[in-house]
DNA sequence: TTAAATACGACTATATTAGTCCAGTTTATA
DNA sequence: TATAAACTGGACTAATATAGTCGTATTTAA
């Protein structure tokens, strides 16, 4: 199948709500009870985007969550890298299991999928959280 | 994730050495063969096809599959409806679990997920097979 | 009559995704 | 300085989707 983790949506709605506050600090607990979303799952969420510095943190009381990137410096592309590893579209084109297809010496689509693949990411590429509004 | 499955793969693999074929009739078996694919799931997909009247089958000894549609008629986008249904790249673009996402009143990022879908739907429609060459 | 082939439903196994639990650390403020 | 609100992070479980298997039936050329 071809879908996006809830992973990476509760990224997208993270973000543009965070965007939206302004200034503004928002905290995990917030944006859970708004868009009832697991809290534990969204924490490690917004973690992953504090790593990458998407966003920045403030710990203890009163802390909470700061946008430091524009959303239109931050693509779906770079977005799903973050959150779910670089993304691919057939396992020959995953680093991690690249030797695993045992179809791999005789496959003959190697090439139309690398090329869609391509296509694809550069897609992605061009998607900018910006653009989800 | 992203990624596509491995009955489309096989469709797709199976496609591209039926049309080599010229038009021999292929059987699963040869294709199974060939490609390391196991037979059973192959021989699913090729059901598939066949009900799509992408292929044609003949049972019986000397039976297996012959084309009836050139590849340059068939979208990636179709050949993932056929074999996996309607694509979604999220739980309430899909009919089947429309309404099962306890977010959707809430959620921000609905408009511009839908976008990003017929985007994706785009690409995969000017897709076609006889692309993968 | 037999063997090679498709047809199809039900089943199991594996992998991925989603979500939970728990035990920290940090920090404002009462 | 004690407390509670918040982030941090690892290990775990549950749910779902994908991949693959099994068994049986049907068709048909030779
Ligand atoms: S080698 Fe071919 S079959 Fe195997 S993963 Fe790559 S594209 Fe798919
Ligand atoms: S409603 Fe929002 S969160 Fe739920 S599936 Fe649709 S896009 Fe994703």
């Amino acid at each position: 199948m071809v879908r996006f983790t809830k992973k990476v949506e509760y990224a997208l709605i993270s973000l543009r709500h965070i965007a939206n506050a302004k200034d503004e600090i928002i905290t995990a607990k917030q944006i859970s009870n708004k868009f009832n979303i697991p809290y534990e799952l969204l924490a490690k969420v917004l973690q992953k985007l504090k790593k990458e510095k998407i966003l920045e943190s403030n710990q203890g009381v009163n802390g909470g969550y700061k946008l430091i990137k524009q959303l239109n410096e931050i693509s779906l592309s770079s977005l799903i890298d973050v959150i779910e590893g670089k993304l691919a579209i057939v396992e020959c084109l995953h680093e991690k299991d690249i030797n695993d297809c045992f179809i791999s010496d005789t496959c003959n689509i190697k090439s139309p999928i690398n090329k869609m693949q391509y296509e694809l990411e550069n897609l992605l590429k061009h998607k900018m959280v910006s653009d989800f509004v």
